[in-house]
DNA sequence: ATGAAAGCGCTAACAA
DNA sequence: TTGTTAGCGCTTTCAT
């Protein structure tokens, strides 16, 4: 590996000034940058990012941690920040804690000893202990989709109250009046938004959300037919559905196949996140976006930017979630009240 | 951040004698050791990798190149992988190419000026030019999913053989005789051996698998469906299908629900890679497993021990393949030859 | 505009 | 067993 000093000797002039000429923002002779970009052409020359890392103190590394990787919407994390960060020159080491304190510890603390120019986490709690590991240090970090209640931390979030607020809209516009929801864990800020904006706009029309209408799920797959089966088992009388994420989405619409209740002509579902599953099934699933790409891409500049060296400036960006109509939505019809409690009739 | 300095000072060692105590392979003494110990826990000094991978030339990182992240057989490389380097305490820079040799030139030339341990290709082609770059250097590298002509880099494959034959094993086990097959692009030689082993195992029962029965396919859901569609139009007769990956049995099953055709009565299915929508499914697919958390485990230790400084010795590491037996696949029923060109009759 | 020299934080000869 | 010293490859004063 050819290195500044070989270029000197063959450029003929010192290390330092084939570092000048290589950087470009100091003053160089027409001549010698010439006569460097020669050199470096000639041995194929690239510069060590690891001697420049420890003299800069900055590594063009960006770390990401995410909870694990089966679920899409962190493979999304990983993919759209991988993007943006090689589109400014960076690379990225990522990092999965399986939601275990330990490898979350050891991990970050990793990053720290790498120098890493900045961290983006996804789903952070505000009591995480690796939030005052972090403080300890001057690393630029950035939340991506959680809201803290702590504000000196920058984060990036969709706006979950309009998502909510469109699964809304989008069935009331098909003449929904009786609905139900399925949410992940309240006790986390975004999916109490989430619902907000569904009940608040199913109600300020003068629709129907009951209470035992809403089941609180854990966005898992059999959280979703879990959920589902309480809702009917319980005599819950809805014709709209909303599953505040797809997976749970795809857990009830197993559900429902088997047990031949037809979507869209019984309950019309939306689900949220748009995962490649949702349009691979039959019925494909109406559902809401996620700005991810979006998402990652401000995480990515906001740590670049550096901005919040400045504490005092609050740092929290929202972004549009966007509807996706496709086959599980419809108007309500004769069949929707059909839909009798699992446990008094057996389904066809 | 204290540095060993910090450490040598307030222990009242030297910093060599700081380094040895912590690395612990130099013999020292009882007493600055637990001296030393103290200072570091006193002052919480961590190493800083970037200087000490200047020095030792090993940064205890890995690289792992994917061509995308919409495909869940990469997805769970980089889990894999992640999980694999975290135990033997590397990190992992990933990088995403989207099969652009561009992309690919500028994160591998990025990781070599990083000064990374090896590197885990996954999908590389004889061909791809990166091969070249890497033959410059001495950086380890490991091919991972593929099966290159040429001996001197290591690779992890399944047993791609065998799992045509599993396919085919179940599949006449269960009493077919009459088989079809969507394959992979027939350019990569994993898929030949997938084909081959399918083959093989169904002419050697005296069962039957036409060439007309055979369709090339490029392992993404739209294939599956171009793929049955023209069996089913071409008027192929079988009762059994496999297709090469799950994503093409997802729109082979989408397609036949769409047009009725009943799976497993009409036709049963087998896939390949057990992809989580493959048991999100109804009916959930039968298919077959790789072995990807051990093929990724191999390649780490592959390069963590780097055996192949010494070229002469060729690694090519084959780990077996897993039946998982689901929904789609039973015994032929008198349904199955009912099913004629699409073009002849609307179904249902 | 250029060079000499120092130093980022660590490890490894070498000497003691 | 320990300390001194040099140096990994780069950037950046400070002179010139």
């Amino acid at each position: 590996m050819p290195s500044l000093k070989d270029v000197a000797r063959l450029a003929g002039v010192s290390t330092s000034t084939v570092s000048r000429a290589m950087n470009g923002n100091i003053p160089v002779s027409e001549e010698t940058r010439r006569r460097v970009e020669q050199a470096v052409q000639d041995i194929n020359y690239k510069p060590n990012l690891v001697a420049r890392g420890l003299r800069i103190k900055s590594t063009k590394l960006l770390g990401l941690v995410v909870p694990e990787m089966q679920n899409e919407t962190f493979i999304s994390f990983i993919r759209f920040t991988e993007e943006a960060a090689e589109a400014k020159g960076y690379n990225l080491i990522i990092g999965s804690t399986n939601s275990d304190p330990d490898r979350e510890e050891r991990f970050i603390e990793n990053l720290i000893r790498r120098n890493i120019d900045g961290i983006i986490f996804s789903r952070v709690s505000d009591k995480s202990h690796v939030l005052k590991i972090l403080e300890k240090t001057t690393i630029p970090v950035v939340i991506i989709d959680r809201r803290l209640e702590r504000e000196d931390i920058p984060s990036v979030v969709m706006d979950n109250y309009a998502s909510g607020k469109m699964a809304a809209e989008h069935l009331l516009s098909l003449g929904h009046r009786h609905f139900a929801c399925i949410t992940g864990p309240l006790d986390i800020a975004i999916n109490r938004d989430r619902l907000a904006g569904f009940k608040e706009t199913v109600v300020a029309s003068g629709a129907f959300l009951e209470d035992k209408c809403i089941f609180e799920g854990n966005f898992k797959f059999e959280s979703g037919e879990k959920g589902i089966a309480y809702l009917l088992d319980t005599g819950a009388r809805f014709t709209a559905l909303w599953a505040q994420n797809d997976y749970m989405a795809m857990g009830i619409l197993n559900y429902l196949s088997r047990h031949g209740i037809p979507v869209p002509e019984a309950i019309s579902l939306v689900g949220l996140d748009n995962i490649q599953q949702s349009w691979m099934m039959r019925p494909a699933l109406t559902t809401i976006a996620q700005p991810f790409r979006d998402m990652c891409r401000e995480a990515v500049d906001i740590i670049i930017k550096r901005p919040h060296e400045d504490k005092k400036e609050k740092i929290r960006v929202t972004l549009e979630p966007e509807l996706i109509v496709r086959e599980t939505t419809a108007k309500p019809s004769d069949k929707s009240f059909a839909v009798e409690p699992i446990s008094k009739v057996g389904y066809f």
